[in-house]
DNA sequence: CAGCCAACCAAACAGTTGCTTGGTAGGCTA
DNA sequence: TAGCCTACCAAGCAACTGTTTGGTTGGCTG
């Protein structure tokens, strides 16, 4: 019980209600506090910063969050979870081994794009945010990550179209650190796609720079 | 003119001075900044978390600085100096192309292994020291560093070594990114040597982790 | 119209922050 | 022995931090 659920949609009043606007501030107010997060670091952005660029009072915060630290907790465990029923998804599917590991290359390269915020927070603040109990459950969906890739690179080794001199563990190092690291200078409508992104670096991570 | 230089032994009286006590205890104290920085962040570190680490009470700091900003200054400076020195070194020598990608990699894993703080303070902090004008050499060095790899990848092209038909600025972030991102996990002293990790690195790197 | 409620304000709070000041202990040098 | 210097202490300050409290506003509902 971390979030008071925010009230689904009362059944009760089903006549004109404003849909769109139902929790609509508070998911813009996160928004914003995202994005800050993400520019300046959790610890260096104030809920003052939040506040003005909300056009609000800091105090005012308090009435939809309980806390500075709640924010970026619902804006890390609401990401977190939509993207690793993504990647259960791969991991279960039936594509043969190399295109599940393209798969789940393009498929984080997108989450870079599409959540480029919360990717930056995680990226940044993971560590630090790590020692805190109300964050335990970011080192749990770590080791849930490194399961899944670890997963996908033995069936690779073991279907046959993957080198066979390599330490796994740091394969996948590798590859978590060049994927997830991208969000440092990958821009949201700037001049690459991150489709573009991802076949590039499919491309070095699988046959090399090397002629 | 950003640091007062540290007045190199005062040439006036060269009797029986204590060589290595010098300005030991800065270099010592400026050693215990470091590694807090690096572990916890700069903003996130307190001059009194400095001090207790060191024995003494926060306002002896500035007995030997002059706020806590000039001791990451100082820090970074001097190691990207030391470290921009050796890059100048592998562009400049008679090596074949392959090479010195090879020797700019592995210098690189390095000094992961050898100035583990300073590497981590610069990969976590740059972002945020660098909107400082005192840091405004951060942004300088980083172009440094694209022209000297940028270089590096030209002449491997040139020389007939590397792939034609990737994004030479890709490929430069690419290593980039995966090179200095192995400071998050890579412990010196652990159960794997830098140069295992420069060898394996460079073997996904040059010829990728397919068969 | 009465009542309610989400959203916000205004003002303050206690704790923490980087940094300053004036002073002191002890070792070295002349 | 006198003077000096490095390294430090003790105490405090103003600014900033996250958070709390009681009150106000305007729109919706019955």
């Amino acid at each position: 019980m971390t979030t008071p659920t925010p009230s689904t949609t009362p059944a009760t009043t089903p006549s004109t209600t404003p849909a769109t606007t139902e929790t609509s501030r508070r998911a813009e107010l996160l928004g914003i506090a995202a994005n800050l997060f993400a520019e300046k670091g959790f610890k260096n952005t104030t809920v003052r910063d939040i506040a003005d660029a909300a056009g609000i009072l800091s105090g005012s915060l308090y009435h939809h969050f309980d806390s500075k630290e709640a924010m970026v907790d619902e804006i890390l465990s609401t990401f977190q979870e939509e993207l690793f029923a993504a990647y259960d998804d791969v991991l279960a599917g039936d594509l043969d081994p190399r295109a599940k590991i393209e798969e789940a290359v393009r498929l984080s390269f997108a989450a870079i794009d599409q959540h480029h915020a919360e990717v930056a927070i995680f990226q940044n603040e993971a560590d630090y945010l790590g020692t805190f109990d109300r964050f335990g459950y970011l080192a749990e969906r770590n080791a849930q990550s490194r399961a899944v890739w670890i997963a996908l690179l033995e069936e690779g080794v073991q279907g046959g179209v993957l080198r066979t001199d390599l330490d796994i563990e740091l394969v996948y190092r590798f590859i978590r650190d060049t994927v997830w690291v991208a969000v440092r200078w990958y821009r949201p409508g700037g001049p690459l796609t991150h489709e573009t992104v991802a076949d590039q670096y499919l491309a070095i991570l699988l046959d090399g720079i090397a002629r």
